[in-house]
DNA sequence: CGTCTTTATAGTCGTAGTGACTATTAAGGG
DNA sequence: CCCTTAATAGTCACTACGACTATAAAGACG
């Protein structure tokens, strides 16, 4: 079977699934929304939804993106292709095979129903289970994507607004890994990395509660982190 | 559009594309094939071919793999998943939608030519541009994605035989990179990683050529490199 | 108005990892 | 028998980082 042409082909249908993820209140949330129709009719899913005949996955994704968070502009958010899902079981109906991607979200907006009654709603990523079809995996394979190029991306500002402290920051990293980190340790390795942040020069302080007001920072221009941010600060699994 | 439901859906082709990737002489090599049709007649490819109705990607892949290569046994190769393709324009005849994969072989086997007429070639991986579709990108991904994962992976194992020399460890590394790397510092990083390599405990020697014999090792059970085996060895590109 | 708490920021110290080397060993080629 | 080649052993200095202590600047509470 070489270069498509010989065989009859089956046709499939092609859809996309989307892992929005965001920080509320210290945890990790994901946006799901409740299905209701069969199959797994009442159960939660992740938002997602058919290709148009002249979509990519990627333009696909923005636009669910876009549609399920009621957002109106997304062009800035991060989202990325995780993998595509094809078992032939994975939906009882017909063979649908899935390009999932995981976004990431920093302030997260208020999901506004759709055009259907399906309701969406932010979930905590530790209650988010038993969803429908093999959303279960791919929201495990989101998460364990996102923890990991934590590591050795600088994707941790895409889970922060404009401009935001070193401490929030911080915060990405310990709730996305589920460790606390040194605070003086990760603002030293932070600011040795050139373009991972950039002080606003400025208004240099923000306050919500009590201490001392923390300098604010941007997104630098650096995508990669060299050497990596190691994920064993204090407790940590061996490699 | 949410949960799959409500609207009427497009039918897709659904393919499989795989980037074999081998070492012959000191070089990266990829599989590719002629293709005998239109479009891109006469044009080289990357292997690959439509979905069976029963088939995962992963099986579709692991199939052609083995079509492709002639290898009656292709179960302990390394076979990953690299992202789907799916702009509409990317086959001109029609909607097609690919998933990518990179495959990893030691031993390069000469093809053999499928049931069809088009011929299978070892090509050497500077010289595989111009080819069909959008394969000189995918190509490109999984080349840099191969590259990446020896950083922080053991996956350079998976380009040597069942027993290889460090130097021939190395030089996978070296060949992958393009780099050159120092001798005593990457054995000692290597044999500093447990479980990455394991000696072979009798026979522990090879030679082909010239030098002082070099002991044997077998691919050991660790998965990463913690931490990572840096790209920067004498010269190389900041971060 | 002071003290306590909280958070941010500054700095110190010892160690592990690593880049850059040099030296030695064991083979083959002329 | 030397020369080359490649593998292996070992040294040394520097840097990054984990662990830790100290100081600064705010609000809370009496």
């Amino acid at each position: 079977m070489r270069g498509y042409d010989k065989h009859a082909f089956e046709p499939f249908a092609v859809t996309v699934d989307l892992a929005v993820l965001t920080l509320r209140a210290g945890a990790l949330h994901v946006l799901l929304v409740e299905r209701g129709q069969e199959p797994y009719a009442g159960r939660w899913a992740l938002p997602g939804g058919f290709l148009l005949p002249e979509e990519s996955a990627e333009t696909a994704a923005r636009r669910e993106l876009a549609e399920e968070t009621g957002l109106a502009d997304v062009t800035g958010l991060h989202l990325e292709q995780l993998r595509t899902y094809s078992e032939p079981a994975r939906d009882p109906r017909m063979r649908v095979v899935s390009v999932a991607f995981a976004a990431l979200l920093p302030n997260p907006p208020e999901p506004r129903g759709g055009g259907d009654a399906a309701e969406a709603r932010w979930v905590p990523y530790d209650k988010a289970q038993g969803l429908a079809f093999d959303h279960d995996r791919i929201l495990a394979d989101a998460r364990d994507r996102v923890g990991a190029k934590l590591e050795y991306t600088c994707l941790a500002t895409a889970f922060c607004p404009a401009e935001f402290t070193l401490g929030e920051l911080q915060g990405v990293y310990e709730t996305v890994w589920g460790t606390a980190l040194d605070r003086p340790n990760f603002r030293r390795k932070v600011l040795a990395t050139p373009g991972f942040v950039e002080p606003v020069p400025g208004a240099a302080r923000l306050t919500g509660g009590r201490g001392k007001p923390a300098a604010l920072y941007r997104a630098g221009p650096a995508t990669s982190l060299h050497p990596p941010l190691p994920r064993t600060p204090r407790e940590g699994r061996p490699a």
